[in-house]
DNA sequence: ATTATTATTGGACAAATGCCACTTAATTGG
DNA sequence: CCAATTAAGTGGCATTTGTCCAATAATAAT
């Protein structure tokens, strides 16, 4: 066929191939009001135009070093920061989620506190905080309910052996708050000495002060923010029911 | 622009946009000799023609239902056979892997038992066993000696915490080769009480009589193959390490 | 029979976890 | 100022789980 690599390349053109849409979409999460709250925006363009969808878009080929950049670009575009922690959480693909055609999107998650992202949202951008249980009873774009809840459980199951809860909690936060962050998202209810005892707070956490409970009532509280790279920490016994992954 | 979502769908044709290639790749693993090997192909095309790959290519869009067909189609292809393991890895993508342009690839890995594959890779297919540790010495075609690398590294982390490395074992197997695939894929060594009492047997593997162990000599020990569904299966405390996922 | 080899189990000790009550330090309301 | 109330943080012990090493069981080789 081709003498050379060189000669092959110089023919090549994909538009001769049968080729899927690919997609970025990103389930951007906070804590607000104690609940797990999702970022949505609602669409503006065909297709599915009026639905609310996760933010999202296409690579920009000149723009985008790679994919993870493609999806921290959508992050900073919705929330106007960079969210301490952003993870691919699966690649879905098939002729039908999309009415497009044969489309394949990687779904990132990202975890981000209510507090910086509150003012830019309201002020710029079309873009709004849904619990997630509502969220999931909307009729959504595309499959993004299928995504939103497959994003949902990497969280739920994470929380089980890392410190990510810690990423969707405005700094500086109690451990009384980091352990009702926990039980948020997994959905149990865990012993406050054991979490204390578990909780690797000389490794993961910087303390920064005193302050009182929410309430206003009761013992003042040491106050800590999350160190740099706790994202990487696992540990060895997780919290909470195990199996089924 | 655009009437109504019909009319736009009736207008819109991929090819006028920047598209980037989609592909997708299997890393597909067994233990051979109580090493870990990854089954690798020799291109036979351009580009990259005559260097080592992992088995991969582009989705069909008549064959494939969904982007997980691909992968199980590539295994199947190769192998001959389902493996009892396939997940998804990682996607990739960005502008220099593939000099045919901007290029994405869903990386796959699965787990497979040598025996059922043997007599078909000899015979049928262009593939080979390589120990990972040689395969990534070569210098391999793209950047699959990344590609092998993160999935060797999901390999080792969810020895960990899964049953997984039950799944590149030649059933039936005994307790003693079902550690020594652990220390393999964890690289560390297990103390063989701690070992039994925490890998759930009666759970995961099912009692299927009795046999010598390989030198022939000593004790007979019991036999085991995986129960159905075992891959789902996650410990509350993991092997070895922790920290620094 | 005796020795070598491998599988499997026992048992002592150490570490982690669950449970619940106690102490500490603040606010609130008399 | 003084209880009562609220919430943070700690003590202590029983239970569970993990580690380490040694004993016992079942086979082949000599």
């Amino acid at each position: 066929m081709h003498s050379s690599e060189k000669e092959y390349l110089k023919h090549y053109n994909i538009h001769d191939y049968e080729v899927p849409l690919v997609s970025v979409d990103v389930a951007i999460f906070t804590l607000l009001d104690g609940k797990l709250h999702v970022l949505m925006v609602e669409r503006g363009e065909f297709p599915q135009k009026g639905r609310w969808s996760l933010p999202g878009g296409f690579i920009n080929q000149k723009q985008d070093k790679d994919l993870h950049a493609t999806a921290l670009r959508k992050l900073v575009e919705k929330t106007g920061v960079k969210a301490p922690h952003l993870e691919q959480v699966i690649t879905v693909g098939n002729p039908n989620r999309d009415p497009r055609g044969w489309s394949v999107t990687s779904l990132y998650m990202a975890l981000i506190p209510y507090a910086p992202t509150a003012e830019f949202i309201d002020a710029v951008v079309d873009a709004r905080w849904w619990p997630v249980d509502a969220a999931l009873k909307q009729t959504l774009a595309f499959d993004h309910a299928d995504l939103i809840a497959q994003a949902r459980e990497r969280l739920r199951a994470k929380a089980g052996y890392t410190a990510l809860p810690m990423y969707v909690l405005n700094a500086p936060f109690t451990l009384t708050q980091l352990q009702q962050t926990y039980e948020e998202l997994l959905g149990t209810q865990l012993e406050k000495k054991s979490f204390r005892r578990k909780f690797p707070v000389d490794e993961l956490l910087e303390e920064v002060g005193e302050g009182l409970p929410e309430s206003g009532r009761g013992r003042i509280a040491a106050l800590y923010r999350p160190k740099k790279g706790g994202d990487r920490y696992t540990f060895l016994r997780s919290f909470g029911a195990g199996e089924e992954a």
